[in-house]
RNA sequence: AGGGCUAUCGCCAAGCGGUAAGGCACAGCACUUUGACUGCUGCAUUCGCUGGUUCGAAUCCAGCUAGCCCUG
């Protein structure tokens, strides 16, 4: 009777999710690889030859993976959501003068939305990936996402979007290792793909020139040049359209300022771009919506907690605040560099994710 | 038309007879499952042009050219 549950890996090809694919095998689960076609076209692998989470020679390398470990495998087909959800967004995001994550919009809405249902129909109990996280039922319940015991291989942030019903359907068996140990594992397995280096960069944008993909995916929509300003509104040169730019920016600008300087503001609707000193992009109140709560249903009185503004941010403490129309507030004890709508806000609390928004 | 001032890398700017600082911009690399930030490296055999003085000049002299200012 011993019935065995079963779980879907998505599988990139790549170290993490091969080595979680193997620990969930000798864990006992009747495990079956995946990979996800996304963006890339069916006759583009032979341009692949570094990482990405998502491109390269994913197929191939995880299908001589599964191999390996004796594990069914399959290939599903998501372009037309990838498109959508992730791709579509990005440039929308962009053209409103906003910085978009697409890997967060993917984490959500591909790799467990997505994905997900799609194992759900076929009678998979769990999806699985190779995450550096963990996933811990609290006392009140619900379900978190809790740093890794590699500080500084944690990817928290990008998953705070995850639902209740995603996480009680989601293993991620690296969580409990360090990066390290994660490749010791895959070598001693003799997996092919064990040297590969760690993906990075936007999936989609092989060439990291996402200017040139905004032109080629919104084309005759984007806005053009436009002027810089400063504070005062002096024009101090013409740039090449908000999309160009993101607050925070130094590089790139064409200013010769004869000293740093840096983007301090976009505004869209006038196509113009604000230039300012460091100390002018520090401040410490955020709204943000779109609010996904995950250890606690919700506020309704302050709260504090620690938060982070963006990936690599260490975090700092703040209050959170319910506001008008599902809005929450987030007053930070000591000023943040660079807020940036279209970015994420996480909160976390002791080491697991309290919820997380969308930067206004 | 006279008088004065200034001309050094794309921008700003040191240098004041001893063999071209620095900042910004730019490029490359590193970092990074997003955009950024950050760090590292590179970036004028040449100092508006032509001569002269000198062992030796971007630095002194002369002329020329250009720009700025003042006077008519």
């Amino acid at each position: 009777m011993e019935q065995k549950k079963k779980v879907v890996v998505g599988m990139s090809g790549g170290v993490d999710s091969s080595v979680a694919a193997y620990l969930l095998k000798e864990q006992g689960y009747d495990v079956i690889g995946v990979t996800m076609q996304i963006w890339q076209e069916e006759d583009q692998c032979s341009l692949e030859e570094n990482g990405g989470c998502c491109g390269l020679s994913a197929v191939e390398d995880a299908r001589r993976v599964a191999e390996k470990l004796e594990i069914p495998y399959y290939v599903m087909n998501f372009r037309k959501e990838f498109k959508e959800k992730v791709m579509d967004y990005f440039v929308e995001e962009y053209l409103q003068g906003r910085t978009p994550n697409p890997c967060n919009a993917c984490n959500r809405f591909i790799k467990w939305e997505a994905l997900l249902n799609r194992c759900r129909a076929i009678g998979a109990d769990y999806i699985a990936t190779g995450h550096y996280a963990q996933i811990k039922q609290l006392e009140n319940g619900r379900y978190v996402i809790q740093n890794s015991v590699t500080a500084t291989k944690d990817q928290t942030y990008a998953l705070y979007n995850l639902t209740q019903e995603q996480l009680s359907h989601t293993l991620m068996p690296v969580g409990a290792y360090t990066k390290e140990e994660i490749r010791a594992i895959a070598e001693k397995l003799e997996l092919p793909i064990a040297n590969k280096p760690d993906s990075q960069d936007i999936c989609f944008i092989p060439d990291g020139d996402y200017g040139a993909f905004l032109e080629r995916e919104a084309g005759d929509r984007l806005p053009g040049v436009g002027k810089y300003v400063n504070k005062e509104g002096q024009v101090l040169g013409e740039h090449k359209g908000v999309t160009h730019y993101t607050i925070g920016q130094r590089k790139g600008l064409g200013v010769a300022a004869g000293h740093r300087i840096f983007v301090t503001a976009l505004r869209p609707e006038q196509n113009e771009v604000v230039l300012g000193e460091s100390e002018d992009l520090f401040s410490t109140v955020l709204y943000c919506d779109k609010v996904n709560w995950m250890a606690i249903p919700g506020i309704d009185a302050p709260y504090e907690c620690v938060a982070k503004i963006r990936y690599a941010h260490k975090g700092t403490p703040c209050t959170l605040e319910p506001a008008e129309n599902g809005l929450v507030k987030v007053t930070f004890k000591e000023p943040v560099r660079a807020i940036t709508p279209g970015q994420a806000v996480v909160f976390y609390e002791k080491d697991y994710v309290l919820g997380g928004g969308s930067i206004l």
